[in-house]
RNA sequence: GACUCAGUAGCUCAGCUGGUAGAGCAUCUCCCUUUUAAGGAGAGGGUCCAGGGUUCGAACCCCUGCUGAGUCACCA
């Protein structure tokens, strides 16, 4: 499989070469241990500039910009935390006679992107800027693909950015190498889920992992993936949630626990949905959903806190989110009747139905009770939802693991948390009561019958767990991906996710050969003979367009030559 | 899945009414020992996403396909 190289690739190939041939191991396998991060020498040096630290550093990174001129260069140098520029002047670092460490190795064979180390003292230029004065230079790794070179000018105005989504999203590697925000939303991703991981523990509940690779698909409504063990041979499915599994090891007598879970769902994909998601579910015993509202409303604002530097508002496209606890709660029957005057208390399947149809909302036959109710408040009361706000109390129809209201049995002791419009967080007292739960699993069987295809299966196992007595529970799911889009201001799941699902790239392989009007027009020409342009071509009897592609796939592939005299133009093989 | 937009040099983009492609950065050569979107002089670099069609002639018009983005639909 060979590749068509451009002409920058074929010349980084050959400083390779050069490197090699000059001693230089452009791929040392030795370790380079840099004395101190970019950022570190900007800050310290900022405020202790005559500190002995600085007569002597080690920096390792690569080259992002390189400014000759003549004896003396200047490079930015990139690190893990940053970037600081390094002087190289000819003479300081080659004192000797032997100039070409700096006249060969650096000018002509390091490129943008190659990484290197340096050693040499701190200094500021007479611009002012913090600087490195190297006095050796290490080659530690080439590369032989130019990176997009985006440039800042002293406004902060950015110049070429490297930003078709496809290509930053196939290549990450890149994205992150050349769009520092880029770096920064992952880093906030990560610091969410510690300070989350920190805040459960800190309330000693216990980080457990359960399996993805389920027999039954339990814990959410979604279709999902499916696959196939060899050695079993059973079908086996790609988790959609971990709801069932955790609540088992409630049973088993932990007091409280929670789980990191990648979840698969086979469904749509846009700017919301990836394929494959991170939820994070925590299940706590002896407690039920208005404790799990404190509970949740009280990390969200330490997770903030965490990653906004103590404060509560984040700025989300526009709009300011403030995430200080307490959050307004409504209940789902006072959101409707708030937005579109219509009581959902008491009503029929065939009421709601009819209420459906008044208000303009879409619904299909297949539709129950809770179905219908959930599309009213998703249709006219979700996008109304900006500041964090829990909605309670759902209709006990699409809520089949969670427990009946204490009050009211026709809803249920769960909340969802909506913000900015959009669902965040949901949670329940969980359904403990094994009868009770073996009904409900029995209506989603019939909810199946009637054609949904996102009803639960039966899990006789779980139905088992619980025959063995679970304590009351609370338990929380909220998604991480969405959460971390509101909290880094990115309003796609693309940008908060390293590598978000793409269709297949299938680049068709060169073709080397000719086809078959490049065969007839080659069969007309001898070897070293030139021939008139428009004779072949009459000769061809091509149409002009097929002549036109041949002759330049024939060029391309230096099978022909075109020259142009004095006389007109010439065609001969080459 | 529907509609809209886009795909041109390594990157960001121009390209008029159809006349075989341009700029900046990057690359190469030369000059330049504190520059910073370094500068100056010169040079090279293209499957104009792919395949058909219309035309004397297509990056441009038409059709089909591929890829991506946006909006909507679906999806807690």
């Amino acid at each position: 499989m060979s590749q068509q190289l451009s002409e920058q690739e074929i010349l980084r190939r050959e400083s390779l070469v050069a490197l090699r041939e000059m001693g230089i191991e452009p791929y040392p396998a030795a370790r380079y241990e840099a004395s101190h991060f970019s950022t570190d020498i900007l800050e310290g040096f900022e405020k202790q500039e005559d500190d002995e630290v600085w007569t002597s550093v080690k920096l390792s990174g690569r080259i992002m910009t390189k400014r000759i001129m003549g004896k003396a260069s200047f490079l930015d140098v990139m690190d893990s935390k940053g970037r600081l520029q390094v002087y190289l002047n000819r003479d300081i670092l080659c004192p000797d006679e032997n100039k070409d460490l700096y006249n060969v190795v650096f000018k002509r064979h390091l490129d943008i992107g190659d990484f290197i180390g340096i050693t040499g003292k701190v200094f500021r230029t007479k611009m002012g800027e913090i600087t490195i004065e190297a006095d050796s230079l290490t080659v530690l790794s080439k590369s032989l693909k130019p990176l997009p070179i985006v440039k800042k000018d002293e406004e902060g105005n950015v110049y070429d950015a490297f930003t078709d989504p496809e290509q930053r999203y196939r290549m990450r590697y890149v994205d992150l190498v050349v769009n520092d925000h880029v770096k920064e939303t992952f880093i906030t991703r990560s610091k969410i889920m510690t300070a989350m991981r920190e805040f459960f523990n800190r309330h000693d509940y216990l980080e457990v992992e359960t399996p993805i690779l389920q027999p039954i698909p339990g814990g959410a409504a979604a279709r999902p993936f499916i696959t196939h063990h060899n050695a079993l041979n059973i079908p086996l499915y790609l988790r959609i949630a971990n709801e069932l599994y955790l609540k088992r090891l409630i049973v088993g007598g932990f007091e409280g626990v929670y789980e990191f879970a990648k979840d698969f769902r086979n469904e749509g994909m846009d700017r919301t949905h990836n394929p494959e998601f991170t939820a994070m579910e925590i299940y706590v015993a002896y407690k039920d959903y208005f404790w799990m509202m404190e509970f949740t409303e009280q990390m969200l604002e330490h997770v903030v806190k965490t990653v906004h530097n103590g404060k509560t508002e984040v700025s989300f496209g526009g709009t300011k989110l403030n995430f200080k606890a307490p959050y307004a709660r409504v209940s789902m029957r006072d959101a409707i009747l708030e937005h579109t005057q219509f009581d959902i208390d008491g009503k029929s399947e065939e009421e709601l139905r009819e209420a459906c149809k008044k208000m303009g909302v879409e619904v299909d036959s297949t539709y129950g009770k809770g179905k219908l109710i959930d599309e009213i408040f998703g249709e006219k009361c979700e996008p109304k939802y900006i500041q964090p706000t829990f909605i309670t109390d759902y209709p006990v129809e699409m809520s089949p693991l969670c427990k009946k209201h204490r009050e009211n049995p026709e809803y249920t002791e769960r909340f969802e948390l909506m913000i900015n419009g959009k669902e965040v967080a949901n949670a329940y007292s969980e359904l403990n009561d094994p009868i009770d739960q073996r009904e409900r699993f029995e209506e989603q069987v019939k909810l199946a019958e009637k054609g949904d295809d996102e009803a639960m299966f039966i899990d006789q196992d779980f139905l088992r767990a619980l025959e063995y007595g679970m304590p009351p529970t609370s338990g929380m799911g909220i998604g991480i991906d969405r959460l971390t889009m509101m909290l880094t201001d990115n309003a796609s799941i693309q940008e908060v996710l390293f590598f978000p699902q793409m269709k297949p790239e299938n680049k068709e392989e060169k073709k080397v050969e000719l086809n078959e009007n490049e065969k007839l027009i080659s069969s007309l020409l001898e070897p070293e003979t030139s021939y008139a342009l428009s004779e072949i071509k009459e000769k061809a009897g091509l149409s002009n367009k097929q002549w036109d592609k041949s002759l330049k796939g024939l060029n391309q592939k230096e099978v022909t030559k075109v020259e142009k005299t004095e006389s007109g133009l010439f065609i001969r093989l080459a």
